[in-house]
DNA sequence: GTCGAGATTATCT
DNA sequence: GATAATCTCGACC
């Protein structure tokens, strides 16, 4: 089932209608069990926060389609677009559960160990699944990368959202959503601020 | 089991 | 030039 209308509402309706769906491409699919909403540029954690960049421009566009990006140089994350067209309101894929395609998934995640670690966390998820940054802006109702909602809501939890820094951070903001007693969910750890080396004051030498 | 640091580069200011 | 919607590994309990 494919039903784009009830992804053209604000990502905090539409996130845990999608706790249960199935993401599927080629022979592998996940069963998501922990997602996160961003809202565009009311919601200081979302990319789309200070407006409309190359990166993020699939955001703005219609719902039903998926929005990838890059981040901490080396991992890749997807999300689907949601809301009316011209909002950049998306939900966040962070973990779920294979269900087709174990053993290619294990092949891609070489460094996990049970099974619940392979889509565990939004990184790990894409790798599970072969997306890639080709694959921003695909519309998930043509492939080749699809999603098959459920028909009735999950039974789902709610709490802070991970990793995110700054304001967007905090409880304010409880806008990730995940299945209870699901093995497959990520452990919550809060945004740990780098360390920079650069900024040294001059004379501050001893 | 938990905790913290380092990796590594596209993207934006 | 700084930052980042993360992951992995090593240290330690």
């Amino acid at each position: 089932v494919f039903d784009r209308s009830l992804l053209a509402q604000p990502a905090t309706e539409v996130a845990p209608r999608l706790l249960g769906a199935v993401v599927r491409h080629g022979d592998v699919a996940v069963r998501l069990t922990e997602v996160e909403a961003y809202l565009g540029h009311l919601d200081p954690g979302s990319h789309a926060f200070r407006g409309q960049t190359p990166r993020n421009s699939v955001m703005f566009g219609r719902a039903g389609h998926l929005y990838t990006y890059f981040t901490y140089g080396m991992h890749v994350c997807a999300n689907v677009v949601c809301g009316e067209e011209g909002t950049a309101t998306a939900v966040l894929l962070r973990a779920g559960e294979v269900v087709d395609g174990v053993g290619l998934a294990r092949e891609r995640r070489t460094t996990s160990r049970r099974d619940t670690d392979l889509a565990q966390g939004p990184a790990r998820l894409a790798v599970a699944l072969g997306i890639t940054l080709e694959h921003g802006g695909v519309d998930l109702a043509a492939g080749p990368v699809f999603l098959e909602l459920t028909d009735a809501a999950s039974v789902f939890e709610t709490g802070p959202r991970t990793g995110v820094a700054g304001p967007g951070g905090g409880a304010e903001y409880p806008w990730r959503y995940w299945i209870p007693g699901e093995p497959t969910v990520s452990p919550y750890k809060r945004h740990t601020p780098k360390r920079r080396v650069t900024a040294v004051p001059a004379g501050s030498v001893s």
